[in-house]
DNA sequence: CAGAATCCAGTTCGATACTG
DNA sequence: CAGTATCGAACTGGATTCTG
């Protein structure tokens, strides 16, 4: 539901069909865009997707998040159902987390853009550096 | 060059080896985060993984888009190596913009990222409406 | 046309303090 | 342990104005 009305040229663009156009500001699918902008999701999933975790496992794990920027995103995951949150009831409480059917299928993707970040991110690096000597020579 | 060692042990969060571990801070593999964390670079990647485009077409088929974000994802993009630009020396000047042979590699994981999110934001906007549905409910 | 520069409102995020 | 609440500092990003 929602979307609907983007009958675009097939024209591709990344192949995206006619469902959810990402290039109209008010298409839903940019929230998507949203999702896995929000680098922490990327992470969190990552490591969720080994298996359940605690939150401070999460937090433990994850070096450089905060307390505050984990909660807020395990809350948005849980929001998008994607991932499951479970409350045991005992002293101390102990909460653990694990990837949902849905947030299964996006391991999916994002193991293909991590592959593509191992396999690159030396080359975008060189990339930068050169092109960074380069601006600084022409100052 | 960097990279290599890709011969992971199978399973281990997103498959992820120990080149590159952007659960790491201090990694510049988490500059690849921010990279594709930008919902822009995303987009323009997107126009043009179709070829060629210019600098006033980009922003026009990105709904939404400032100069000022094109520009400076642009640049980003350029920066980074994945995408050229050219200047032809004209009146009016005319800039086109292109991946490069590296920004083409990119175009692959995108998709599929792409495809994931055709595919499954329906279920995510519905798992959202009922998760706010119920808490409206719980106040 | 393609962009650089400036201003500034709005958002993000970390640090801190407190709770069930 | 696993959060919630709050408060500034820092950053983001849009609107506007100006240039080669």
């Amino acid at each position: 539901m929602v979307t609907a009305s983007v009958d675009q040229p097939a024209a591709v663009r990344l192949s995206i069909p006619e469902p959810g156009d990402p290039y109209a500001a008010a298409c839903p699918s940019r929230r998507v865009l949203d999702l896995i902008g929000d680098k922490w999701t990327v992470l969190v999933v990552g490591i969720l997707a080994e298996g359940t975790a605690r939150f401070s496992e999460l937090r433990r794990r994850i070096d450089g998040i905060s307390q505050k920027m984990l909660t807020q995103t395990l809350r948005m995951l849980e929001r998008d159902g994607l991932v499951h949150r479970t409350v045991h009831a005992e002293v101390p409480v102990r909460v653990e987390y694990s990837l949902t059917e849905a947030g299964r299928t996006l391991v999916v993707p994002l193991k293909a853009l991590q592959e593509w970040a191992v396999q690159h991110f030396g080359d975008v690096l060189t990339a930068q550096a050169e092109h960074d000597a380069r601006s600084a020579q022409d100052e």
